[in-house]
DNA sequence: CCCTGATTCGC
DNA sequence: GCGAATCAGG
């Protein structure tokens, strides 16, 4: 795969929305991780930044043991104003990083109360507990993508507990989900 | 162990 | 320019 105009520019709506490189090389296809932080690097966009004083640029040191000679900067210290810092703090901030959601995910079913085994439904409230409550973009492929709560409230996370191998969901989750028709046949109401 | 980004360096 | 390997950290 190349980097196509259409390709960067899909890494750079993405990195700019906040999704991580294993997320954006997972969208794009064809590249891992490495091969978008990579690019972002040489388009030079690796500062999330904007305005923001992450600590984004820890440089590094243990890899080459850079002799680096002498570099000047002796101990030129400018105090440009004293800033007494206020007391009372006004966040002015507006810019929360609002995280978008991708769009597009399939959602897993909702459990539908009826229609599934009473020793699943039990199992499922029981999970429900120890819920890890990850959020829409904490989810991998290795977290149970079950929806818990109402969307459209705040009462919303998904299970997130570990998967069964090769299945979206969590041990109890897929208990529900993937039913075998000899199961669910005609249960009477 | 899962994940994150940063950096280096051979290609 | 590219990205695997590696590093540092959560």
């Amino acid at each position: 795969m190349s980097w196509t105009e259409e390709r960067v520019e899909t890494l750079k709506r993405m990195w700019a929305e906040g999704q991580s490189a294993s997320q954006i090389a997972k969208e794009l296809g064809g590249v891992t991780r490495n091969a978008v932080i990579g690019k972002v690097h040489r388009l030079g966009l690796s500062n999330r930044a904007g305005s923001n004083g992450k600590p984004a640029a820890a440089t590094r040191e243990k890899t080459a043991p850079k002799p680096e000679p002498a570099a000047e900067k002796p101990p030129v210290r400018e105090k440009p104003a004293p800033r007494p810092e206020p007391v009372a703090e006004t966040p002015v901030h507006s810019t929360p990083r609002r995280q978008i959601i991708p769009a597009g995910r399939p959602l897993p079913p909702q459990p539908s109360a009826n229609e599934i085994s009473p020793e699943a439904l039990a199992s499922v409230r029981e999970v429900e507990k120890t819920a890890k409550k990850l959020t829409l973009m904490e989810l991998t492929e290795r977290t149970c993508k079950w929806p818990i709560g109402d969307p459209a409230t705040e009462d919303f996370w998904f299970c997130g507990l570990p998967v069964q191998p090769g299945k979206p969901y969590c041990e109890a989750h897929v208990g529900v989900a993937f039913q075998p028709m000899s199961s669910r046949r005609d249960r009477k109401r």
